[in-house]
DNA sequence: CTAAACTTTCAAAAATTTCTGAAACTTCAA
DNA sequence: TTGAAGTTTCAGAAATTTTTGAAAGTTTAG
């Protein structure tokens, strides 16, 4: 690795606590990025100076958030590793990972507590809350899955307009309301 | 606490370490979300039966992510805790500020590796895909802060609005094609 | 079938993070 | 100025997470 590759996978390390990994799988993704070609598990264990038992369960766990692919090289039995598509497919696997590891659960939890009925004022109150954070949770998931859907490009699109977005949608209103339909 | 209330303020705990924080500040602002009434830290460290030093840290984390405010009841001096806004303007910060834990110090290091000349092949792939981590951060960035300007009614209709967005977005073009200006 | 080449598993060690509680500190009423 | 009521700090204990490495498992060529 060279100076510049380092500093750059060392960072990676430094953020996998915070982008929802472990120090080894962010060195691992990292490496994996910057790397022009795949690697096999013993070259990521030899390059980051790190266990070969360790490597195996960062595999394991990069495979859970579909973020590389195994290929193989005719006449080798080895595995070896790159990312599994471009940065931006990498960012939205990312994105959707954390959003079920960090939503659903408590979307779960607030569907059934507040299908429950209170059994005094403060319960009222709790369960008001709970509902407006059910909503907001609900209406982020549904966006997120529709934004999703849509093409890099369009999404491109739509984060360059910005706030401008505000001004398209007034826009959309009195498009509307002069006779077009949806 | 009723069941209900300590299911949620349990929760909350539990996937504190993924919302950013740790247990108890999670219990802690979970807690004070569902509560009706402003509540002082030793009432936080008896409900959750925690310990009264655990309190004050968690407070003062808390108060670094800007989720809570202090309240004063006159002729008492002790200190009262609610939350600083309702459940939009929280979401709102707890997303500002892990944006700016998460990707500002990433974004930061790209921009100085990237200025720098590759020294080899091996290299100038390294920081082309670099150059594409950080230009997708940037934009999201962007994004993000402009999107924060808006008001959470229009933020709720954009989201609503779902995919759609995009057929908007084509509407933009033939609208601005036919001659408007932006 | 056997052995070589490779991968995975998992118990225990190491590292890190969180939590406690006693001591220090602050503020204010009297 | 004093002391009661309150808050903060921080060293060490407890809990949790990560990492290692040796043993077990798998696959395939011969």
């Amino acid at each position: 690795m060279t100076p510049k590759i380092e500093s750059f996978v060392m960072h990676c390390g430094e953020m996998g606590s915070r982008w929802g990994f472990n120090r080894t799988v962010g060195q691992m993704i990292g490496l994996l990025i910057v790397s022009d070609t795949p690697k096999t598990a013993n070259e990521l264990a030899d390059t980051l100076n790190i266990s070969r038992g360790n490597v195996s369960m960062g595999i394991k766990e990069l495979q859970s958030w579909q973020l590389i692919k195994t290929q193989h090289i005719p006449g080798d039995r080895k595995d070896y590793y790159a990312p599994a598509g471009d940065i931006w497919d990498l960012a939205i696997r990312v994105f959707e990972e954390r959003r079920k590891r960090e939503m659903d659960p408590t979307l779960s939890l607030l569907r059934s507590v507040i299908l429950e009925t209170p059994a005094n004022k403060q319960e009222e109150y709790a369960q008001e809350k709970m509902h407006e954070m059910h909503d907001l949770l609900e209406s982020i998931t549904v966006w997120a899955s529709e934004l999703q859907r849509m093409s890099p490009e369009k999404l491109l699109m739509l984060m360059k307009l910005g706030s401008g977005v505000g001004k398209v949608l007034d826009m959309k209103d009195k498009f509307l309301k002069s006779g077009s339909s949806d």
